[in-house]
RNA sequence: UGGGGUGUAGCCAAGUGGUAAGGCAGCGGCCUUUGGAGCCGCCAUUCCCAGGUUCGAAUCCUGGCACCCCAGCCA
């Protein structure tokens, strides 16, 4: 598929950066994760935009760690975000880098910066050098130690790295101006005292970089031409730009972009966490989690989800996407590609009385209609069938096309069939249904062509494969998670009816031997994929990635009062 | 009340002085052996507001207003 013409602001600044030949016409991106918790949906789009772009351009992507916290990154997290880009942006071909892989570099750069008198050793504690940082309104106050001479910034600087020091008592400050109406500027720290093994070096260091004095670095060590990254860090811009020019080094070009925000879901990672931790789903790939591991475990297609990340553009306005945007994304791509399958999920037994006992019948049926090279299967019929309990209605309300007594309807491939009793057990709940078939019907014969209002899917019971399905839905009841009642938090909004599992689902024989992660559209039901961890060929467990547009639901919740 | 940003339809988003693209959602209709898909049509006389410049302004100027970000030794 031809990658679609997409023009941002990014593009164009690029676009114009080549033009004038900026970096000598190269074009070189990276996307940064810290190891610090699983990807989700929002970092997909930045993934999809660096690596887009790089591809668009002939250039090139870095997937970047930034590893310069060891208080919080974990190797487990590591690995699933390689394994989360590969599947959203290819093989990275190699392109994996660390941050803490420059630590000597950015330590030996720190030095340079304290003999240029650029950068001193402060042995104000956290809370002495947030109380003389000033406020929004109000300018800082310099710090007693700010005017150290050099020999002394470097000793304290090598004794720091050796060790001598406990944790939180000196750090290095760039000296720069306690005045700036831009906070970070006001003397920022460059390094703090962390005596914690590192998940790659270590305790090679007891001395780790910040994100403002590291990440300008690490662009550009690696000959970075455009640093894109998200909106609250436009304020630490003049920053970056302050220590590659102290330095003298290659200065990239940052630029900031909005994040995504999503509809009915949270996307900060400390809230991901939490609902790992406290077990509100079952883990980090819980397939109601809007987590790169979720979506693919709940059947979401890597393309649908870049395609996604194409249509809802790259600009600099806070907003929020509706969900359904992501969810028109999937179906357009699985009503393309996936096969159709018959599947009851709430079963209703039919029994076709005059349909001679012991016969069964094999019925041709399409594939995919929107796709002819997918071919054509059988499926068996038979006296006694499933059909789904909501496609009978016993008093039929307006506009309810589906079976009732004495209306007939047709069965998908196969005949038209007329409702003739409804049986009940004892307490009046409604067991099966007798019907009776019209012969002439046969889907293909010249008789198949009456009309009739609906046509609706069945599984002989016969040959039907029991199945768990698990119907997924939104994990949040608001459109804004974090807007909670007066002592609340998100957790209060948490939709209690976000996972329904259904154990006694009836599927079509051929869906027996689904492999784990293969997809399907189970007709009129919507698409479903075989969970990749508990799905198993003789005994499959799917999860419904999206339901079908619903346009009778729509009809009935019309017709309610209210 | 400091600094940095952003305001175009319900949600996104193009637009860069020449008369408001497109997608999602919604609403009508056609078609249909999936109430799916598809197709057709409707959906901003107006671009946060007020002035100004201009033959002409969403685009330029002035002044307001609203919202977001920044006072971690997180990123």
């Amino acid at each position: 598929m031809p990658t679609p013409e997409r023009n941002d602001f990014i593009r164009d600044i690029i676009a114009s950066d080549l033009q004038t030949s900026k970096f000598e016409g190269r074009v070189h991106t990276r996307f940064p994760p810290e190891p610090n918790g699983y990807l989700h949906i929002g970092h997909a789009k930045s993934i999809q935009l660096n690596f887009g772009i790089a591809r668009d351009h002939n250039g090139l992507c870095n997937l970047r760690f930034d590893d310069t916290n060891p208080e919080k990154e974990e190797q487990e997290y590591v690995d699933s975000i390689v394994r989360d880009v590969e599947w959203l942006a290819g093989d990275l071909k190699g392109r994996i880098y660390f941050a803490s892989d420059y630590f000597r570099q950015m330590y030996d750069w720190a030095v340079t910066l304290v003999r240029e008198g650029k950068a001193y050793v402060c042995d104000l504690n956290a809370d002495e050098i947030r109380r003389t940082r000033g406020t929004l309104t109000e300018p800082g106050k310099e710090s007693p130690y700010r005017n150290r001479s050099i020999d002394e910034n470097l000793d304290l600087l090598d004794r720091m790295r050796r060790g001598e020091f406990p944790d939180g008592s000196k750090t290095l400050r760039a000296k720069i101006d306690m005045a700036s109406p831009n906070i970070n500027l006001r003397d920022p720290i460059m390094y703090r005292i962390v005596h914690e093994a590192h998940h790659r070096q270590g305790d090679a260091w007891c001395i780790y970089p910040t994100y403002d004095w590291a990440h300008g670095l690490e662009d550009s060590i690696e000959r970075i031409t455009h640093s894109i990254c998200t909106l609250e860090f436009e304020n630490h811009r003049p920053l970056y730009d302050w220590f590659l020019d102290a330095l003298g080094i290659y200065h990239p070009q940052q630029i900031e972009f909005a994040r995504l925000n999503l509809s009915y879901t949270v996307l900060s990672k400390r809230k991901l966490l939490q609902l790992v931790q406290e077990r509100h789903v079952s883990g980090w790939d819980d397939p109601r989690m809007p987590t790169v591991a979720g979506y693919r475990r709940r059947g979401y297609t890597a393309e649908s989800i870049r395609v996604f990340c194409d249509r809802i553009g790259v600009s600099k306005k806070d907003s929020i996407i509706d969900v359904a945007t992501l969810e028109w994304s999937i179906r357009e791509d699985l009503n393309a590609h996936a096969r159709r399958a018959m599947a009851v999920l709430r079963p209703l037994k039919v029994v076709l009385t005059n349909y001679p006992e012991g016969q069964t019948e094999e019925l041709p049926a399409v594939n995919n209609p929107e796709d002819e090279s997918a071919g054509s299967r059988v499926i068996p019929f038979g006296r006694e069938l499933y059909i789904e309990q909501d496609d009978f209605r016993e008093v039929p309300p307006p506009k309810y096309y589906r079976l009732s007594p004495g209306t007939e309807v047709r069965l998908r491939y196969g005949y038209i069939i007329k409702c003739e009793k409804v049986i009940k057990d004892a307490s009046g709940a409604i067991t099966e249904l007798h019907c009776t078939y019209d012969p002439e019907t046969r889907s293909g014969s010249p008789a198949a062509n009456r009309k009739v209002k609906s046509t609706i899917h069945w599984v002989s019971a016969k040959h039907a494969v029991n199945a768990e399905v698990r119907l997924y839905d939104r994990l949040f009841m608001k459109e804004d998670p974090n807007d909670a009642e007066e002592g609340k938090d998100f957790l209060s909004n948490l939709n209690p009816n976000s996972l329904e599992v259904l154990r006694y689902c009836k599927l079509e024989p051929m869906l027996g031997s689904a492999a784990p992660g293969d997809r399907f559209q189970f007709e009129r039901m919507g698409y479903f994929c075989a969970d990749s961890a508990d799905s198993k060929p003789g005994a499959p467990v799917f999860n419904r990635i999206v339901t079908l547009k619903d346009t009778w639901a729509k009809i009935e919740q019309k017709g309610k009062p209210g």
